[in-house]
Order: C-alpha cells, then sequence, then structure tokens
RNA sequence: GCCGGGGUAGGGUAGGCGGUCAUCCUACGGGACUGUGGAUCCUGUGACUCGGGUUCAAAUCUCGGCCCCGGCCCCA
C-alpha cells in the first residue's frame, strides 16, 4: 500500500457513517427544539485567535502553518474562539440573547489515543448575551437532553461556579499566577496532591493556612442541591464570594424547573482558563477509557477578550466521537435497514433497457432502487440481490415481456409473480407499505 | 514527549526455538449451469509494515522508522 491515512485521522464507511448521520441529526433537532441555529465557520483561522485564547503553549498542539501571503494560519483546535470572532464580525448588533450552534470537525496535534485523534468533530452551542441562571439552566439542560436523546443513560453532570473560588482568591488577594497554580491541581482531581498542595509540608500557598483549610474542605464537596447549605457554611465568613453563591443557588433551583435532575454539584471542576467568570460543567461517562469527559461548558466573556464590550456567554462542546464510542458502549452497534429495497436486472442482453426504465421510474416513485449495471448472469442476480439485502427483485426477461410482464420476486418468502409492466411501482409500494 | 502491546492477501487469522511451493475462513473473478440450485462443487487473483543488521538461509532473531491499540503527560 502506497499511501496511508495521515496519523490520527480516520476513514468512515458507509455503516458507520450513516451512524454518525444519525446521531448528528438527533442533535440537530434537539439543538433546534430549543430554538438555536446553525453557523459554519472556516477550517482555519488566524493563529493569533487561539494563542490570545488558550496561550501561546498551545502552538505546539495544533496544526499551524504560513500560506502563500505568509499569513499565521491554524486549523482550529476547537470552535469557541472562532464563535467568538463570528460574533465580533457579524452579529454586534443584533439583539440578544443570541443562539447559535455548530457542528464540525476539529484538528489537534496530539497522541492518538482511545477517543482521541488529531481530526475530531465538535457538537457544540453558544448562548450569547443571556448572563442569568436561566440561560446556564437552559443550556444545561438543552446538553442533558442531546445526551438522553442519544440513548447515553449513564451520563454524570458534573457542575462548579467558579465564582465562589474566585471571591475566596479575591478574599485573600492572591495573585493570578498563583491562582492558576491552584486551578491546575484542582482540575487534576488528585485527592492525594491536592491535600499536598495545599496542606502538605509545602503547600502552593505559604502564609494562608486559613485559605488552604477552606479550600481543601471546599474541593470534598461533591452532591445534591444540599451542599449548597455547606457551601455556605463554609464560605460565609468570606463577602466576595456570596454573589456567585446565591447565582449558584439559584441556577440550581431553576435547573429543576427545567426538569433536570440528573446533575451533581462538584467544587472540584475548574476547567482552568481565566476568562471562565461563571458556572463550568463536564459530563462524563464512565467506560470510555482515559478520555471519558463527553462534554465540557460554562459561561464566560469571551468576547472581551477578543478585545469586544463585555458580553458574557454560556455555551458547550459535545465531542462527537466520544459520544459515539459511549452508543457503542452502551447500546452496541445498533442494526440499520438497508437503504435500497429494490433490485432491478436484465434476465437477457435485450431486455437491459427495459430494466433501466423500470429503475427510473420506481426511482422518481421514491422506492430506493438498484439496477444491474455489469451485466450480471442469470445465476449471479439472485446471489447479488440477496447480498445487498433487497426486499424485492425485479426481473426483466424476453418471455413476461412479450406479454408486457415483469417478474417481481420477494426476497424473504421466496415467492414470485407476474406484475403488468405499468403496475410495478403500484405493486412494490403497496408491498412496501402495507 | 514518555511507557506497554501489536502490524501476515480487501476483511479475519495460523505459523514464530531461523530451512519444503506461508495455513485456514471470508470476500472478489471464472467455471460446472442458456430464466429460477440465493445452494453445492471446482478453479483463479491476492499477503509476511518499511529500512538496516546477524546468517549459507529471516515472516520467524536484532536495531531503527512508520502506523495501529491502550495508558502517562496534556486537554482549549
Amino acid at each position: 500500500m502506497e499511501f496511508e491515512r495521515p496519523r490520527g485521522t480516520r476513514d468512515f464507511l458507509f455503516e458507520e457513517m450513516r451512524q454518525r448521520k444519525y446521531a448528528e441529526d438527533i442533535l440537530r433537532n434537539v439543538f433546534e427544539n430549543y430554538g438555536f441555529g446553525e453557523v459554519q465557520t472556516p477550517l482555519f483561522e488566524d493563529l493569533k485567535l487561539f494563542t490570545t485564547k488558550s496561550g501561546e503553549e498551545i502552538v505546539d498542539q495544533l496544526y499551524n502553518f504560513k500560506d502563500k501571503g505568509d499569513r499565521d494560519l491554524a486549523l482550529r483546535p476547537e470552535i469557541t474562539a472562532p464563535i467568538a470572532r463570528l460574533y465580533l464580525n457579524e452579529l454586534q448588533k443584533t439583539s440578544k440573547p443570541i443562539k447559535i450552534y455548530y457542528y464540525g470537525s476539529c484538528f489537534r496535534y496530539e497522541r492518538p489515543q482511545k477517543g482521541r485523534f488529531r481530526q475530531f468533530w465538535q457538537f457544540g452551542c453558544e448562548l450569547i448575551g443571556a448572563k442569568t441562571p436561566e440561560g446556564e439552566a437552559e443550556i444545561i439542560a438543552m446538553c442533558n437532553n442531546a445526551i438522553e436523546e442519544l440513548g447515553i443513560t449513564t451520563a454524570e453532570f458534573n457542575i462548579n461556579h467558579l465564582g465562589i473560588i474566585r471571591g475566596l482568591f479575591a478574599h485573600f488577594d492572591i495573585d493570578t499566577a498563583t491562582q492558576r497554580e491552584i486551578m491546575v491541581v484542582i482540575d487534576k482531581g488528585d485527592k492525594e496532591l491536592l491535600k499536598e498542595s495545599l496542606v502538605g509540608d509545602n503547600p502552593i500557598i505559604k502564609d494562608k493556612p486559613e485559605l488552604n483549610e477552606v479550600l481543601f474542605k471546599l474541593m470534598d464537596m461533591v452532591g445534591d442541591s444540599s451542599i449548597i447549605a455547606d457551601i455556605r457554611e463554609l464560605v460565609a465568613p468570606y463577602e466576595e464570594t456570596q454573589e456567585a453563591l446565591e447565582e449558584f443557588e439559584e441556577l440550581v433551583k431553576t435547573l429543576e424547573s427545567f426538569q433536570v435532575f440528573n446533575y451533581k454539584l462538584n467544587l472540584g471542576v475548574a476547567r482552568g482558563l481565566d476568562y471562565y467568570t461563571g458556572i463550568v460543567f463536564e459530563v462524563y461517562v464512565e467506560g470510555l477509557g482515559a478520555q471519558k469527559q463527553v462534554c465540557g461548558g460554562g459561561t464566560y466573556s469571551l468576547v472581551k477578550l477578543f478585545g469586544g464590550e463585555d458580553v458574557v456567554s454560556t455555551g458547550f462542546a459535545l465531542g462527537f466521537d466520544r459520544l459515539m464510542n459511549a452508543i457503542e458502549e452502551l447500546n452496541g452497534k445498533p442494526e440499520l435497514e438497508p437503504i435500497v429495497s429494490t433490485y432491478v436486472s436484465a434476465i437477457s442482453d435485450s431486455t437491459r433497457h427495459e430494466a433501466f426504465n423500470i429503475a427510473q421510474t420506481l426511482r422518481k416513485a421514491a422506492i430506493p432502487t438498484e439496477v444491474d449495471l455489469s451485466r450480471k448472469k442469470f445465476k449471479k442476480i439472485l446471489a447479488y440481490a440477496n447480498k445487498i439485502d433487497v426486499k424485492y427483485t425485479v426481473l426483466v426477461g424476453e418471455r413476461d415481456l412479450e406479454d408486457g410482464k415483469v417478474t417481481v420476486k420477494d426476497m424473504l418468502s421466496r415467492e414470485q409473480e407476474l406484475v403488468d409492466i405499468d403496475n410495478v411501482v403500484e405493486y412494490i409500494k403497496d408491498k412496501l407499505y402495507n
């Protein structure tokens, strides 16, 4: 074999493509059901768009290149930044809130493993200009709804409000570098490491044992809405946390009104980056190996970061490939009905053109039809029809044609009938739909 | 970037202490077979991931690359 696929990429064949398309349709329906409209942005953007959002370090994790005009470009590693750019370019004066969704592939230069590829697909949305708990609740509700519709029953929603921890940092006057360092540790979700970093022998923050103590207790808070009371008790002395806490509580209340019950509050969800301002959430599905996170989202001020006015948006991105993994893991590969139901073939050379005619007539009547294109000998016709799993085979032969008839064979019952050539469509339609 | 396991016809595989024409299934082509054997039988095409090394001799041992699978790191 001369050429191989580039590393970390995949070819999707007929069956898999149909399954992906099926899932894609479900997601589109859900998103549109909530009033979101689809947009599409370019596969590549200015490199700067992504480095501004995520820092210079990401350059070695993405596909970037110079074009012939010496522009620094990059294949998009995610679609949130392009959406913010699109908003700035086209939608600033549109009435809020704006509801956008997208589906497309992204590219990252990373080591492939289960659920991680160099070209992968994201399905996501942005709700721009509705910074209310109900905006956030609707986003989470839609996400939950979408995952349910796909038949994934084991998804686990983890929600946090970063305002609480940010409030603590503000109260204790912690600089951004240190904040970031702490957030990274929290994000890892490693209890031992966290303990070591906060209350161990050599903590990241040295002179604030009170803060360390509070942080450590806070990170342990995972559970249903009842933990709000515990959080309140813990952070009551720190005024800077109160507004966020109220928002968080309001979100929880609103979630229930949006009929979402399937979630955990988890103060350990960090999603490191600075531009997240409010709630953040992640969705996990166990059994997907190391890459079990199928969705990440939150509320952020990305537009401001790109130089626009401060418009808050809430959004999430579903890892489409991981969702497909989850579906297969849970339900196996779904059996898909063959699309083509009818096979038309001439038995003799002289009737070939009549066979084409019949095939076209069937197709125009919306009966998916295949017609013999390889001049198969008779004995191969039925073998082929059987293999492509059609329900009916129309045999066009000289003898029958003399009486204006063709033979229609029911492949399942193996019975066959002579049918007037003008009645073939009706005959098959009748059998297919009745 | 790091660690482990892999790579044999289109797909799935056997062989693996070096040594006959590299096994079997399936798929594909042809035939037995001119309108009813969707079967069966016969037959054909088709592969040792690439490169170096050891050796009289390498699919087999060895080193390196590439790719796949899983994990670490990272995860916007």
